[in-house]
RNA sequence: CGGGGUGUAGCUCAGUCUGGUAGAGUGCUUGCUUUGGGAGCAAGAUGUCGAAGGUUCGAAUCCUUUCGCCCCGACCA
């Protein structure tokens, strides 16, 4: 068998020029180094170069997944809609579920996901209590037509994403299940070459999700915010992530309430701007229309420096906040720019925790161009419900240990949830127990994206020259280039092609460099392909029959025998990967151990 | 879906305002020279100027419509 490994037969070409458009360093090298190709909008070809890289990693996971007991499979991408109807997201998911029809006008979707592939499949298979727990995972294509596609792989409509699914009887037995994927989590993390990633708490959705983290990479360019403590282990995506908020001013006597006219002043900045006073001075009042579930209209109020955070709100309306028409506004008596829950008339007052604290503020009189001075939630809206609904912004504090947080960007790696048994009971799994009574298993279930996973590696590991391959993933262990003589001495080829064939022959995966092309463009090519560690030869190092060796993460260089070029591979390639799974196993058992300690 | 930008050679872009029939660099092909960080010289190939319609003697250029792509936001099972 022959497999492609000189440079010249790889197909795909490497550009010195960054393409254009192109915002994420990810996106920038792994086009210029021929990894990836556009194909449309969010849906990229993978050239060999990638592919090995993408292979390497879906390894690694399969390893670790295997490892906590998980079973392969492989669920189908086109599903009937039937399905999707059973778990009531065929009518819940708007575009982003691609639907479409057989030849015989059969209702078929692309999965996005596949929770209603894998329960179909398990409640057919897994009908005894002796059954449980198990769990299933695969590697599958998955299509989402995202509103906007970004990033190069960081977020894209077609993509593999490593997808488990566990069922259990009882809690227990999932919240054990869930932790040994964060634990396995952990550790492909670590073997990919970004120890760095971290779990977060997350959003697990307004239906039934109880617990879910999401494993983020905190970068720059990350497309979430993430929330984290500067002092103890508190981290949460931003959409959950509450904070102690400081009072702005509470240590005054309670003045009474005075009606002021404030003509043209609908915005928070404008109302502060005329009265002389900092945004955070205003009780700021945000109107949603009423929810299925109440007639009346929503004024959510909150300090006028903060925002509203939808997700919150979400869960204490138990239902989608939608930002209120005129219709609301009139049929509330509520005047917009000039609202708040004073004397609302059947509207429902929501005020946030960073009113609570706070004294003689300046809110809207519901009456076109006035609004009150000395205004005090607790006085003047008895009704007022306090919930925390704002975003967490910089300055506030740690909501566990009361330190100084801080924002950070990140991209999600990862994630695991819980599922409770959101697609077990609506798509009527059962098991018989040791009763004989029919019950419903709970599921979790878990994710990680692969060529959102090798971006990110990009993202964290590069310098202006290309990506920095750790060797668990990179394309290829070792490249072996081969500088043109003076002369017409060929004898410099043919020691490449000899080191060349040694090195395969030991099992390195090595990459040949033997074009008759300038050294710069040699070097400049290896680089872009991040190959761990380089051997050069030319006849300057063949004089002293040696070849050059250099470590693309560290620049590191010197001379080696020839003789001992193999050697030398195969060993500096075994520490590295001894050193890369210690740090799996530390990051592991660090996880391992902050877990206890919170329990 | 809202806002912004952009489509001209494989890639990066000029030309568009002021209409006159297609350009540069890089890449590619061939030859010679060169060879330790993207070499030099010479010769050559490559475009429905995103698409459709319109105005005009004449459209990459003006007008209308439309599509793609990128970025910000909304959304993100």
């Amino acid at each position: 068998m022959r497999y492609f490994m000189k440079i010249n037969e790889l197909l795909g070409k490497r550009y010195k020029e960054k393409p254009n458009d192109v915002k994420l360093k990810s996106h920038e090298l792994l086009l210029r180094g021929g990894y990836i190709r556009p194909v449309a909008s969010g849906i990229f070809s993978i050239l060999l170069p990638g592919q090995k890289i993408l292979k390497k990693i879906e390894n690694i996971v399969r390893q670790e997944i295997n490892n906590v007991g998980g079973q392969e499979v492989e669920m189908p991408l086109v599903q009937p809609k039937e399905l999707w109807q059973e778990s009531g997201r065929y009518a819940a998911i708007n575009d982003e579920l691609v639907r479409l029809k057989d030849r015989n006008e059969r209702g078929m979707v692309l999965a996005m996901t596949h929770e209603e592939a894998a329960v179909a499949l398990a409640r057919t298979e897994a009908t005894s209590y002796k059954d449980f727990p198990f769990s299933i995972y695969q590697f599958a294509k998955k299509f989402r037509d995202e509103a906007r596609p970004r990033g190069g792989l960081i977020r894209v409509r077609e993509f593999t994403m490593k997808d488990a699914y566990s069922f259990h009887r009882d809690q227990e037995s999932l919240n054990k299940s869930y932790s040994e994927y964060a634990s396995a989590y952990d550790r492909i993390f670590a073997r990919v070459g970004i120890p760095e990633v971290i779990s977060v708490k997350s959003d697990s959705g307004m239906m039934g999700g109880n617990v879910s983290h999401e494993y983020m990479l905190l970068t720059p360019s990350g497309e979430d915010t993430i929330i984290t403590c500067t002092k103890c282990a508190y981290r949460a995506n931003k959409e959950v992530a509450t904070a102690n908020i400081e009072p702005k001013n509470a240590d005054v006597d309670v003045l009474p309430l005075e009606k002021v006219h404030t003509p043209n002043t609908k915005t928070i900045e404008e109302v502060a701007k005329f009265l002389g006073v900092d945004t955070s001075r205003i009780a700021k009042a945000v109107v949603y229309k009423p929810t299925k579930k109440d007639s009346r209209a929503v004024i959510v109020m909150l300090r006028g420096d903060r925002e509203v955070n939808e997700n919150k709100l979400a869960k204490v309306l138990l239902a989608t906040p939608e930002f209120a028409d005129d219709s609301v506004f009139e049929a509330s008596k509520i005047v917009p720019g000039f609202a708040s829950g004073y004397k609302a008339c059947n509207a429902r007052v929501i005020v946030d925790e960073s009113l609570r604290n706070e004294k003689n503020l300046i809110a809207g009189a519901n009456e076109q161009d006035y609004h009150f001075k000395n205004f005090n939630v607790p006085r003047d809206i008895p009704e007022a419900e306090f919930y925390d609904i704002s975003v967490v912004q910089d300055g506030d504090r740690c909501p566990e240990c009361g330190a100084q947080i801080k924002i950070n960007r990140g991209i999600e790696v990862g994630n695991i949830f819980q599922l409770g048994d959101k697609y077990t009971k609506p798509m009527k799994m059962t098991y018989t127990d040791e009763n004989g009574a029919l019950q419903v298993p709970i599921m979790g279930c878990y994710g990680i994206g692969i060529g959102r996973l090798m971006a990110s590696v990009v993202e964290a590991k590069h310098d202006d020259r290309g990506p920095i391959w750790p060797v668990s993933i990179a394309p290829w262990d070792v490249s072996l280039i081969a500088l043109m003589p003076k002369t017409n001495d060929d004898s410099t080829v043919k020691s490449a092609e000899k080191l060349y064939h040694e090195l395969q022959s030991a099992g390195i995966d090595v990459l040949l460099d033997d074009r008759n092309t300038s050294a710069g463009e040699k070097f400049a090519d290896i680089d872009l392909l991040g190959i761990p560690l380089q051997f050069v030869i030319s006849q300057r190092t063949l004089e002293q029959g040696k070849a050059e060796w250099k470590i693309r993460a560290t620049g590191e260089k010197g001379l080696i025998d020839l003789d001992k070029v193999v050697s030398m591979a195969q060993n500096w390639i075994l520490s590295e990967n001894q050193k890369i799974m210690e740090i799996a196993k530390s990051v592991q058992d660090n996880t391992i151990n902050t877990f206890k300690q919170k329990k």
